[in-house]
DNA sequence: AGGGCGACCTGAGGGC
DNA sequence: TGCCCTCAGGTCGCCC
C-alpha cells in the first residue's frame, strides 16, 4: 500500500482536478471490497465535491450530503482519467465529473474499501479510535513517551499501532527506526526519553521527506498524473535484507514481527 | 486489557 | 511449462 505519504500524494494529485466540480455518475463494478460497496453511494449523482481532505490512510471526500471515504488497502490505486478509458482488470469503482474527468479505483488483492457516511465520519467506527497524525503537534515525545509507559511491545509493533500513531507502514517503520538508532525489537518501557524525542523528529521527517519527493514508488503506486514517485532510491534497509549498510558495510539482518518483516543494521542500531 | 496472529485477496517470483 | 510455496505497502477481529 501505499502508506501515508503516497496517500497524501495522491490526495494532492486529484484534489484540483475534482474539487468544484459535480458527480454526474457513480459506477460501482465490484461490491466484494473490504467491506461491500453500499449502493446508498448513488445518492452523490448531482452532488458538488467540497473538499478532498486525509485522516491516516483514509482519503475523505466530502459532499454536501456526506463523506465518501477511500481506502488503498495493500495494493490500490485512484486516478484521475479524461472522459472514460477502457476498463482494466481490477477497475472496480468510478466516480464521473461533470468536468468530464473519471476518479477510478483500482485494487487487485481487494483489502481497500468505500464507505459512505452520511454525516460525522471523524467520529464513527474506523476513524474514531485513531491516534494522532505524526506530523500534527499532538504527536511529540511527550505523547509516545506517556503512551509507552508500562508497555513491553516491541518498539516497531508500538509505532506501527494505528491507535498510537496513524500512517506509519512497514516501509517508514523500519527506515525511521534505522535512522534513529533503535532496534525493532526493543520493548517501549525500555526507550529513554532522549530516544523518543529523536524517534518522534525522524518519523516526522522521514513522512515529511517521502511526500515531498512524491511517494515511494514500489510495485504498485504511481502518482494521479502517471508520473512515479521517487522515494525508493532513498530506503536505506527496507527490502535491502542481506545486503551492507549504507553506514557501516555490516551486513542488514532480516526478522518477522507480527508477520511483517523487519529489516535492521545489528550494528547501527541498539 | 494487552498482545499475538489468522483472515481477507490476487499476483509475482523462486525452487523443483 | 507448470505446480506449489512464500511473500507483498493494511488492519480488523478473535483468541489467549
Amino acid at each position: 500500500m501505499p502508506e501515508l505519504p503516497e496517500v497524501e500524494v495522491c490526495r494532492q494529485g486529484i484534489s484540483p482536478h475534482l474539487c468544484g466540480n459535480t458527480v454526474t455518475d457513480v459506477i460501482i463494478r465490484h461490491k466484494q471490497l473490504r467491506w461491500p460497496v453500499s449502493d446508498e453511494i448513488n445518492k452523490i449523482k448531482g452532488d458538488n465535491l467540497l473538499s478532498v481532505e486525509r485522516r491516516s490512510k483514509y482519503l475523505l471526500l466530502r459532499f454536501k450530503q456526506g463523506t465518501l471515504v477511500i481506502h488503498l488497502g495493500m495494493s490500490g490505486t485512484i486516478r484521475v482519467l479524461d472522459g472514460f478509458p477502457e476498463i482494466k482488470k481490477h477497475d472496480h469503482f468510478d466516480l464521473m465529473f461533470s468536468n468530464n474527468k473519471c476518479l477510478r479505483f483500482n485494487d487487485p488483492r481487494r483489502f481497500g474499501a468505500i464507505l459512505w457516511f452520511d454525516q460525522h465520519v471523524d467520529k464513527q467506527g474506523l476513524l474514531a479510535k485513531l491516534g494522532p497524525e505524526p506530523l500534527s503537534e499532538g504527536f511529540s515525545m511527550g505523547y509516545l513517551f506517556d503512551k509507552a509507559k508500562n508497555k513491553k511491545v516491541a518498539v516497531k509493533t508500538f509505532i506501527m499501532n494505528s491507535h498510537i500513531v496513524v500512517g506509519v507502514g512497514n516501509i517508514y517503520a523500519n527506515e525511521a527506526l534505522f535512522l534513529a538508532g533503535i532496534l525493532p525489537l526493543t520493548p517501549v518501557n525500555k526507550i529513554t526519553k532522549a530516544r523518543f524525542d529523536k524517534l518522534t523528529q525522524i518519523i516526522k521527517e522521514v513522512l515529511a521527506a517521502a511526500i515531498k519527493q512524491g511517494g515511494t514508488t514500489l510495485k504498485d503506486f504511481t502518482q494521479t498524473d502517471g508520473k512515479p514517485g521517487y522515494f525508493a532510491q532513498k530506503l536505506n534497509v527496507y527490502g535491502r535484507a542481506g545486503k551492507k549498510c549504507v553506514v557501516c558495510e555490516t551486513i542488514l539482518e532480516e526478522i518477522r514481527q507480527s508477520n511483517r518483516s523487519s529489516v535492521f543494521c545489528p550494528n547501527c542500531q541498539g
